[in-house]
DNA sequence: GGAACTCGCCAC
DNA sequence: AAACGTGGCGAGTTCC
């Protein structure tokens, strides 16, 4: 195969090779990182963390640790505190590890009632916080400037992956994380950190595939919206409340548009199932309060949903509406993809990618979808790099997470940039690749000069 | 003393 | 029938 490539495979690997020298650039144009800052915070966390152990050995879990595992005591260790919890302690867990042992990740210790347990869930996040990223931040930096590096050749769907430190994975959701990490990343000196995303880049490469009428109706035509059909699906409601509708986030308030984003529609997407989706829909939304004052649990039980064996009865149903009826073309496009697997033993992306090897339904499904995803933000990457060297601009590509676009954006270029930004990503993209068959958006987020990317905030673009 | 494994947790 | 996809990485543990 390799001594006769076709012309789509010579175009899937020029835009790796393109790719990797383009992402090559934003590597040694780095990230500039507050060194004395992530000192401050590392002294200040590491002080915390001690008086939190000690403290902790002032609990009953602390004693109970203590007793039995004397010198060798170890708060970071999982081991230590499965046995304590479960075999000393004799409680059980709710969650089993992929090996059958009983889970003691976040979620089990949040519901678990001991003296002392709320100080080790705040000890194991900032053991994370300082040993993964700050420590990790002021081991990669030379000179205050972090060179994370980026493979187009790691993983498995041709995604990236990225490295030393891992740029991808910086905390966003929890906010408290959130400040302390992003707020020691800066963009080079006079610049701006601007970001540049795809809106729900992956639903949009789903209906490349897929061809789902359904989808693309959703996709293309702006007064319908998935999300919003779904919350009302499964909240049983005739319209959503004004803080219950959109992508607007505020954080700390239940929102039942993302709730049915989050809990249900990607997790169907990604192979999960009714009883997954109805467990944490429930727990998510157990405190949420309906416009007219309503708990939205009075209102389920008054809809004949009191509990939760109930809610799974329903979100079941939901979901045999959402695979069977609303989008069966995508369903029935999972199932002869699959098939044309199994007899040919790999499949082509749309960017010219063959995969080949053992894979399962669901990676067959998924992975050319989040490949493809990602191969539209890498050529689109790629040619901003170009674009802006070949006009010899000073703003310069910073990284790239997946679905988004990083740079150092020099103040007086915005209004250039941002106009690039649209020609490329969404016009120019679908000259270079004509099996795109939805519109593609995006969205921008922007901090002030010399400001920390914790201070990034959401700007028209 | 290092390789390999497990678990947990961060992102999309 | 069964039931969440892709990564990186730190810490603890076990094995050689």
């Amino acid at each position: 195969m390799l001594g006769n490539p076709t012309s789509m495979m010579r175009e899937a690997y020029s835009l790796l090779h393109e790719g990797t020298l383009a992402l090559a650039e934003a590597e040694m144009n780095g990230i500039r990182i507050d060194v004395e800052y992530c000192e401050k915070m590392k002294r200040k966390l590491g002080k915390r963390i001690a008086l939190w152990e000690k403290q902790l050995l002032q609990t009953k879990l602390g004693k109970v640790w203590q007793k039995e595992y004397g010198k060798k005591l170890n708060f970071s260790s999982d081991t230590q505190l499965a046995d304590i919890l479960f075999n000393k302690l004799n409680i059980k867990s709710k969650k089993l590890t992929k090996k059958n042992n009983q889970a003691t990740d976040a979620e089990v210790l949040e519901g678990i009632n001991v003296d002392g347990i709320e100080i080790l869930i705040k000890f194991k996040k900032a053991n994370k916080n300082k040993n993964t990223y700050l420590e990790g931040l002021l081991r990669e930096q030379v000179d205050g400037i972090l060179h994370t590096m980026f493979s187009l050749v790691m993983a498995i769907t041709y995604r990236s992956s990225s490295q030393h430190p891992n740029f991808q994975n910086f905390p966003k959701r929890d906010l408290e994380s959130m400040h302390l990490i992003r707020g020691a990343i800066y963009p080079l000196k006079g610049f701006q950190n601007l970001g540049v995303d795809y809106s729900s880049v992956e639903v949009a490469t789903g209906c490349f595939y897929h061809k789902d009428p359904t989808m693309i109706k959703y996709v293309t035509d702006p007064k319908t919206s998935m999300h919003r059909d779904m919350a009302l699906q499964l909240f049983i409601l005739e319209t959503l409340d004004k803080k219950h509708e959109g992508t607007e986030e505020n954080p700390g308030e239940l929102n039942l548009y993302q709730g049915a984003k989050n809990g249900f529609v990607f997790p169907e997407f990604y192979g999960d199932y009714f009883v997954h989706c109805a467990e944490n829909l429930m727990k998510w939304a157990k405190d949420v309060i309906l416009k007219n004052g309503m708990p939205l649990k009075d209102h389920m039980k008054a809809e004949g949903i009191g509990t939760l064996s109930k809610f799974t009865e329903h979100v079941e149903a939901v979901e045999t509406d959402f695979w069977e009826n609303r989008f069966k073309v995508y369903n029935k496009w999972k199932e002869i993809w699959w098939q044309e697997y199994l007899e040919k033993g790999y499949f082509d992306m749309l960017t010219g990618f063959r995969c080949q090897g053992l894979m399962n339904r669901k990676q067959v499904c998924n992975s050319p979808i989040q490949g493809t995803a990602f191969h539209l933000l890498l050529w689109a990457f790629t040619e901003m790099n170009r674009q802006l060297k070949a006009k010899g601009m000073k703003t310069r590509m910073m990284g790239q997470i997946h679905d988004e676009m990083l740079m150092h954006l020099w103040p007086e270029e915005k209004e250039e940039v941002f106009q690039m930004c649209r020609q490329i990503m969404t016009i120019e993209i679908r000259q270079r690749f004509s099996w795109i068959n939805v519109p593609l958006n995006i969205e921008a987020d922007l901090t002030d000069v010399d400001s920390a990317w914790s201070k990034k905030k959401g700007v028209k673009i």
